[in-house]
DNA sequence: GGACACATGTAACGGGTTACATGATTTC
DNA sequence: GAAATCATGTAACCCGTTACATGTGTCC
């Protein structure tokens, strides 16, 4: 059933987007363009391409420097073949993995400054993006980019990455705003506080969404016995 | 050296949240509000939860149900230890992966169909994420939601998946608006457009990144041999 | 000439997924 | 009483990671 792995048909594409490529490279472009939306072990790579080459999906050009073997790596045919069945087959869904999200949702069970510490990883990570991002735009920008003839794809990746660091980080800023809020604070004003934040975020939900849930709740406060006005 | 995944972690809070679990219990848990940010098979928690009890992390109470079996999950104390010892250690980074956004990226080699499939996956990404965030929303507001006490933390988890979500969303829209105006237009103005979106995205940078950018780019210009006034 | 980044891998392990199987309960 | 859904698992497999090993150019 052959299982395409995401990550064979990723170094696919990339090896159809230039002529040769060896594995450093490929791991290069990993580290610096792929790694925040396809993260990978760079041994990955080299068990991949090794993979693609068995089964004739790359055709291999073995040279040494020095004693040190090295590996370039082209695409063939029955690869590009690949490549385009893969893009012609439904895509993925996508997968968030947030593990200091998680600390804040468990943060009752520690203290408000080990919630704080998830919410600076949370920022370094958007932090990493942007630093990135800031140096990838301006090669492009310069139009000294090696992937210059795919600006306008790159464009478009580039404002994905930029709005989902921004995101992060505004998130984590209001996050430790509300924390700082709580602590001290009893119960009951947390709730309340905790109500506004619920209410400002579905502000900006699509408008079939807001009204599901403000019938629900009129529905809700119609069924209690002590119906209070708002 | 144990290696505490992160899994068992995150069963663990939960355990620590409530007197007692089902495993059945734990799976809804994880698919109603632990999937958008620490997504994981079912399959997954059964395997843990009795890796728990075996370690002594967890109580298990075994029951029936005609001749089913039943297990209910309780935490021990050593169990909350273990809880507390890995919310001290440093968070790990956020994961992003997301197939669709390859795609994009790889879209040269696809046609511009393609490419919109994946922006419709990405929405259905994001819509499937403020669905959920609705409903749960919903019963915060009137306040019988199951963790009502826990308001104050799963407020800031709505803002933050209502935020990726809608961000997800916008870019989706932009992108594909973009990909349709590329469509029979020639390279250059391509590259034009592109660049205007990269500055666009930019524009929202933090202060210190926006400007290493801007004097990188004026030190480039300056470099060339023809240097074009702006 | 030692340190450090660049470059190329290998080996071992385990977390996690997919697919399957089957019992109980509700619905019509 | 059949179908659909809720509930509880098991088995097999593999993708991917961590950790290690080692060579090569360069900088000081």
């Amino acid at each position: 059933m052959a299982r395409t792995s995401t990550t064979a048909n990723a170094v696919l594409g990339l090896l159809a987007l230039r002529e040769e490529w060896s594995t450093w490279e490929l791991t290069k472009q990993l580290r610096r363009n792929l790694r925040f939306f396809w993260p990978r072990a760079e041994s990955r790579i080299y068990e991949e391409t090794r993979r693609l080459g068995a089964k004739g999906l790359a055709s291999t050009v073995r040279s040494f420097v020095g004693r040190r073997g090295r590996t370039v790596y082209s695409i063939t045919p029955a690869g590009l073949d690949e490549v385009r069945r893969w893009l012609a087959m439904p895509p993925k869904p996508t997968a968030l993995e947030c593990e200091p999200l998680l600390r804040v949702v468990l943060s009752d069970l520690g203290t408000a400054e080990q919630a704080v510490a998830a919410l600076d990883q949370i920022r370094a990570d958007a932090r990493a993006i942007l630093e990135v991002g800031a140096v990838v735009a301006g090669e492009y920008l310069t139009g000294s980019a090696e992937f210059q003839d795919q600006v306008h794809v790159r464009a478009l990746l580039f404002d994905f990455l930029s709005s989902f660091a921004l995101m992060l980080s505004a998130w984590a800023d209001r996050a430790e705003e509300r924390i700082n809020g709580y602590v001290g604070s009893p119960q009951d004003e947390r709730e309340e506080a905790a109500k506004v934040m619920i209410r400002n975020a579905l502000a900006a939900y699509p408008a079939d969404l807001k009204t599901a849930v403000t019938s629900a709740l009129a529905e809700a406060r119609g069924s209690e016995s002590s119906p209070e006005p708002d």
